[in-house]
DNA sequence: CGGTGCGTTGACATTTCTCAACTGTTGTGG
DNA sequence: CCACAACAGTTGAGAAATGTCAACGCACCG
C-alpha cells in the first residue's frame, strides 16, 4: 500500500471523517505527510505553536504536563487509530501539553494545520462531521474527570480493567495489559507501587490471577462493585 | 426586553453562537423556551434521554453523578452566560450526568433537541462555528484533567482564587466567592473541613485574609507558587 | 558479565477524609 | 418577638488512602 493510500485510509477510519464524503477526506489527505519516531521522542512541547493534529498510524503517544517540580503528569495515552491536537490546532494555536512517542518506531499522519482549517472553511460538510466526535471526545474527558475527581486507586484499576478487551468465559475472562505496568500506574494517575500493591490485594482474594501482563479475572462481580465506586470489603 | 429578544441575546452571546450569522442564530431561538428553576430542583437525571440542551439565563447550575453509595459528586459548576448538555444531545441522545439548580430562581433557556439539529444540518455556517466553541471546551476540561490528577487540594483552591475576579492593588486583591464555601469545596473536589483548614493555614501565614465569602489576597507570590504546584514551606 | 530498568516489597510520611461536636446565622411558625 | 430547626462553617481526633524512599530480584541487552 502507498503511503498515499494509507493516509486516506487511516484518516477515514478517524471518528471525524467517518461521517464525512469520501471526497473532503481525500482533500484533507493531500495536506498530509508521515513522520517516524522512536521510543521516547519528543513530538511537539507544551506552548509550541500548532502546526497541525496527529493521527496515529502505529505505535502509541502520550500526552503530559510537566509541574514545576520537573515531573511528568500523563494526561492521555492514545493508541493507534486515534488522533489527538487537534483541539488545540482550532483554538489556541498553541500545544497545550507535551507530547512524546512511547513505542519504538511510531508512526504518524501529521496534518497540516493550514491546509485543514482551509478544507474546513470551503467543505460545509466536513464541520458537521467533526462536531459529532468532538461531543464524543468531550463526554469522553467527562467520564476521565469523575474518574479522577470521584473514585478510589482501586476503582481506576478496576474500571481500566473491565475496559480492556478480553477473551475467555465469562466467569473467567482473560485480559492483557496493552503497555507496561508503569505506563498504567501513569495512565491512572497513580504511583506503580499502589497499583502493585492493589494487584496483590486482589491476588490474595482470588479476584484476579497474574501472570506479567496477563491478567485473568476471576471475579468479574467484585470487579464491577469496585469500579462503581464501592469500597469493598476492608482488610 | 421581551422572552424573544432575551433568548436571542442569550445565544448570540454564547460562544458556540459568536461566530454564526445572526440569521443562523434566529432560528436556533426559534426553538426555544424558557424554564425556572427553584434551589435543589432537579434540571435532569443522568441516562435520561435528551430533550435538548440549556443555557444559564440567570442563577447557577451543577452537573453531578451520583455514587454506587449514594453521595453527589460534582463535575461542574455553571453560571449565567454558560450552556451544557449540547455534548450528550449531539451524542449519545442520553444525559450523561444529572444537573440541579443551585441558585433560587434560577432561569434557564431550554434549546429543543430535534429542531437545534434540523437548523444545524440545513444552515452549513453553523457547524464550523460550533466546531471551534467546542473545541475550547475540551482543552478547558484537558486543563481540570490535570488538575485534578496532578495538583494537591490547596493548589487546587490557590488556582480558584487566582481565577476569580479581582478587585484592588495587584499586592491585595480582593475577591469574593462566588457561591458558599461548601459548594467552592464540591468544585474543587474535596471536603468543606480540608477547605476550611487551608484557608485557616493561609490565614495563619498572612497569605489571605478571609471575611465570609470576601477573601483579601495578601500574597499573591505565594498563593501563586501553591497553583503552580509548588509544595510550600511546611509547617 | 555488568548495567539498566521494571516490578515488587517494606517502612514511613503525608494528605485527605470521616466522624463528631460545637458555633453562629438565618428563616419560620407560633 | 422569640424559640427552634436547619444549615453553613469551624475545629479536633483519628483513620484511611496514597505517596515517598530505599532495597532487592529479575529479565533483558549489549
Amino acid at each position: 500500500m502507498s503511503d498515499r493510500e494509507m493516509i486516506r485510509e487511516s484518516l477515514r477510519a478517524l471518528p471525524h471523517f467517518r461521517m464525512a464524503r469520501s471526497e473532503s477526506v481525500e482533500r484533507v489527505a493531500e495536506g498530509c505527510r508521515t513522520v517516524t519516531y522512536g521510543k521516547g521522542d519528543q513530538i511537539f512541547r507544551a506552548g509550541e505553536p500548532c502546526r497541525g493534529f496527529f493521527v496515529i498510524h502505529r505505535g502509541s503517544v502520550c500526552l503530559y504536563r510537566l509541574a514545576a517540580d520537573g515531573r511528568q503528569h500523563v494526561l492521555h495515552s492514545l493508541y493507534q487509530g486515534q488522533s489527538f491536537a487537534e483541539a488545540a490546532l482550532l483554538n489556541h494555536g498553541r500545544y497545550p501539553a507535551c507530547a512524546e512517542a512511547r513505542s519504538a518506531a511510531t508512526e504518524l499522519i501529521e496534518v497540516d494545520g493550514a491546509h485543514f482549517q482551509k478544507v474546513l472553511a470551503e467543505d460545509s460538510r466536513l464541520a458537521p462531521a467533526m462536531v459529532g466526535s468532538l461531543c464524543s471526545r468531550l463526554l469522553s474527558l467527562v467520564d476521565r474527570v469523575e474518574e479522577l475527581s470521584v473514585i478510589s486507586a482501586a476503582a481506576r484499576l478496576a474500571r481500566f480493567l473491565l475496559r480492556l478487551p478480553s477473551s475467555g468465559p465469562l466467569e473467567a475472562a482473560e485480559v492483557t495489559l496493552p503497555m507496561s505496568k508503569k505506563d498504567v500506574a501513569a495512565h491512572l494517575s497513580v504511583t506503580p507501587e499502589t497499583l502493585s500493591r492493589t494487584l496483590r490485594q486482589w491476588k490474595e482474594r482470588g479476584v484476579v490471577e497474574a501472570d506479567g501482563r496477563r491478567l485473568i479475572l476471576r471475579d468479574l462481580r467484585v470487579l464491577q462493585a469496585l469500579a462503581d465506586g464501592d469500597a469493598g470489603p476492608r482488610s
